[in-house]
DNA sequence: TTAATTGTTTCCATTTTTAGAAACTAATAT
DNA sequence: ATATTAGTTTCTAAAAATGGAAACAATTAA
């Protein structure tokens, strides 16, 4: 007999776990290095492999590892086309210092 | 005589102002001609021309105003390296929807 | 242990981005 | 209007990312 739960409660349950993506106030430095492990964590909270991944997103297994391990840098189409397979989304902002300004 | 204030109170007086970065609870969705957009906004919060920006870089203006129109993808690094020059910081967050799982 | 699965690394070819330079357009100032 | 500054586009070459394939290592299952 199967039980279903949502991905909520999968979330209490997992919730500071490591490689699993943690709520919504969790804000990441935006570098490559934090944006493989976060492709890693997503791929395994959809419990996929790095092989079915590549077929969802059109690449081969490699090339999802080289992403994982950040072993190069990587585009933005290409970071967007993967977390779009894993249907998560991805926000951003800038944050700029408070220096201070002359007027004239 | 000079007047000397911060910029937030800068951002107080032109918050809303197209063009301008706004204030951190704003999020955008992570896309190419987002980024070139806010690349453009905190460029211009900061002063300076596409040729400036591009000596702070170590590019020339034409790179910066490829990424600004954003006429093409970009890197991680690339965007990185713009933002640091510009003092600013980027963060990024990856919401996953609430789909449903089955538990053996 | 052995077999099967999963992930990593390397090689090579292709595509894309990055870069400099110059020509061009647009906007601003004198 | 003309000159100056700012931004865009095009051209070329170089560097880097992407992609396929296979070999390799690591993990898991039987």
């Amino acid at each position: 007999m199967k039980k279903t739960i949502s991905l909520s409660e999968m979330k209490d349950k997992y919730l500071g776990m490591p490689g699993t993506i943690e709520r919504d106030q969790y804000e990441y430095e935006l570098r490559m290095d934090v944006l493989g492990k976060m492709i890693r964590a997503a791929r395994l909270e959809r419990k996929l492999t790095q092989e079915e991944l590549g077929r969802l997103v059109g690449v081969q297994k490699a090339q999802i590892s080289k992403l994982e391990s950040s072993a190069n840098s990587a585009t933005i189409d290409t970071i967007l086309k993967v977390f779009k397979a894993l249907q998560a989304e991805v926000s951003f902002y800038v944050k700029m210092e408070d220096n201070f300004l002359q007027i004239p």
